[in-house]
DNA sequence: TACGTGATCACG
DNA sequence: GTGATCACGTAA
């Protein structure tokens, strides 16, 4: 089942992160057809430093003004695409990043895009994960149960550890933030 | 640890 | 227009 738009419209994007972890994500681009389980996730709002919409909107974060249930995707360093799902209600710009995923279906069409012939860390990352999966630009600001990009439940339960997020030194104290959600024992996991 | 890579944004 | 910056990944 595609999660409802209801589930990404909740204000508190930390529990939202938190239980993303174990969710599935689907694309279907090309006809090609991939997925994994989340197994790494990071919650970013607006009320802190580390957010994109800190500061308010531009451009390029406009997705995340919108209301929960919508992509957002940008490019990072000039190579990576970073994938997140835009979540809480129109103007209250939250925003979870998807960080890594444990591969379920398509393996053979991400190896492909990424160039490999081993699924070893294939979408343990945030750039891999969209690499792997055939996410781009062309995918910002798309809705989450689309037919091409959607996320579902999944039957996976476990223990999740909190630590702190990876590459926001700039958002001074609010890097401290126990915002960055993984399956513990999970062998995809990010670096 | 070092650096490629190019869009983005705050400046004038 | 310009320049510093960046929610990464790989190699060394």
């Amino acid at each position: 089942m595609k999660l409802p738009l209801t589930y990404y419209r909740g204000e508190n994007v930390i529990k939202i992160a938190k239980d993303l972890i174990g969710k599935r994500l689907v694309t279907h681009f090309n006809k090609q057809l991939t997925s994994g389980v989340v197994v790494e996730t990071e919650a970013y709002s607006f009320v802190e430093k580390g957010c994109h919409a800190y500061k308010g909107m531009t451009p390029r974060n406009a997705p995340m003004f919108e209301p929960g249930g919508i992509s957002y995707v940008y490019l990072c360093y000039g190579i990576h695409h970073l994938f997140n799902i835009v979540t809480n209600g129109k103007h209250r710009a939250d925003a979870v990043l998807i960080r890594a995923l444990q591969p379920l279906e398509g393996e053979k069409h991400m190896m492909k895009r990424m160039q490999t012939q081993t699924i070893k860390r294939l979408t343990s990352g945030p750039g891999k994960l969209t690499r792997a999966l055939g996410i781009t630009l062309a995918a910002n600001a798309m809705s989450l149960r689309s037919a091409q990009l959607w996320l579902e439940d999944g039957l996976w339960s476990g223990d999740i550890e909190a630590k702190t997020r990876i590459g926001i030194d700039y958002a001074g104290e609010d890097a401290l933030l126990p915002w960055r959600f993984m399956a513990k024992d999970n062998g995809w996991i990010s670096k």
